[in-house]
DNA sequence: TATTTAACTTTGAAAAACAAAGTGCTTTTA
DNA sequence: TAAAAGCACTTTGTTTTTCAAAGTTAAATA
């Protein structure tokens, strides 16, 4: 029998960044501001999830212009999704005691 | 548009906590020394996460005699299973962005 | 020009996780 | 029957994580 929690990635222990992943993988790309309502969490708060999840290149900033106004948002990267689906399926495995 | 990381439990951010609500759900009532070998915990360890459960009232401790020997095993309360089922259910509402 | 907004970074406190050692009781083994 | 081992913790102390709050920088708006 093997350790059925051995799977589960450390990084996503945390609901926030479990949030943070479900809206950007819905919506493609989310902006900063828009997390921060959904979620409602500190500046600080969420950019420092945001950061943990970059680091993980689970993610990455899209810097882009409208008009001149820079307009921050995130998309998931292709490891991202794969680790977040990954992760769900041992919970689900997991659960279902697979 | 509700923050969908609140109908998440806290008590489940920990995998191994998760690991011993799976476990135990899926086998009716699990003793101390099999859910430190199928999780690869200390002793330490394991009884703090076992203790942070039972003091949410989610499972709780049974302790019998097999002849002389005392056998502690642990069984999962109803509001253990319905907190757990809800937090699952939040989990798959948020993760499909309903 | 002053204020506001966006997207952070820094700081520091509080909480959580964890390993390791210790405890008390029972049971097995030499 | 004395010693060793096992069970189920508790205690201690370190490390890690989480989080709020305040500070920062650059651009936008009044």
């Amino acid at each position: 029998m093997k350790n059925p929690i051995e799977a589960l990635n450390k990084i996503f222990d945390s609901r926030i960044r479990l949030g943070v992943m479900s809206i950007i993988i819905a919506n493609d790309s989310v902006s900063f501001n828009d997390l921060k309502q959904m979620l409602e969490l500190t500046d600080g708060n969420l950019a420092s999830h945001l950061n943990t999840l970059e680091q993980a290149e689970y993610l990455k900033v899209q810097k882009a212009f409208i008009g001149k106004k820079t307009n921050t948002t995130y998309i998931i990267t292709p490891l991202g999704k794969q680790e977040f689906k990954a992760h769900l399926d041992a919970l689900e495995k997991m659960i279902k005691g697979i």
